[in-house]
DNA sequence: TTATGTGTTGACTAATATTGTCAAAGGTAA
DNA sequence: TTACCTTTGACAATATTAGTCAACACATAA
């Protein structure tokens, strides 16, 4: 399972850019972006659209990802993360129709 | 739908606990019990399982809602949560077997 | 009235977690 | 060497969360 971090590297190696490069045009520190490609911090939903924009891919795989990982790191360990999973999803379910 | 703070509220009630007796019985402050009851403070997993055995109640479901309440907290106004959910559960269900 | 018990509120501090900054290191290639 | 690249770790700055406390309003019993 290849993580948003290293789906990131590769669009980044793709794009042709160093992580200098990179790291200079979405205004962040070089140190930041090595370690979330590696998993070593956490990533934010604005930087995974800054990047998919600065490689023009498009975000939506991305940022989907991005957010089933938050889930699962909160999850993780839990006897009943599968369960709470499917309840969160009913109550999504209900949410929408009501609004 | 009944928040997680509101089962445990009926859940006092029920047993005869006032606020102050209950707080005390599991050591935290008035105060933070009941903002945690009306939702204006997080709950913790730790003191959904600690009222629950005061209250002499079984966790499970109160768990469950409780995890599920924090998955729906982050991905509330995203675009793509639906998607997410189902992302992670496809995950769980892969990473359950792996291991 | 006074006293006691109920829950709520807001201000404040303390503790913890997250982010950002920076310098230095090691690798590779010209 | 020089010029890039990425990684690492230490540190400071900020933001978020958790805990403490006193006071309030309300109800009811003595």
């Amino acid at each position: 399972m290849s993580t948003v971090g290293l789906q990131l590297r590769e669009l980044r190696e793709k794009a042709g850019f160093s992580l200098r490069k990179a790291a200079v045009a979405i205004d962040i520190d070089v140190a930041i972006l090595s370690k979330m490609e590696r998993g070593e911090r956490k990533l934010s939903k604005e930087l995974v659209l800054k990047l998919a924009e600065l490689y023009k891919t498009n975000s939506d795989k991305l940022v989907i990802d991005f957010l089933s990982e938050k889930v699962l790191y909160e999850l993780e360990d839990e006897e009943f993360g599968f369960e709470a999973l499917k309840v969160a999803e009913e109550r999504m379910r209900y949410n929408k129709k009501s609004r």
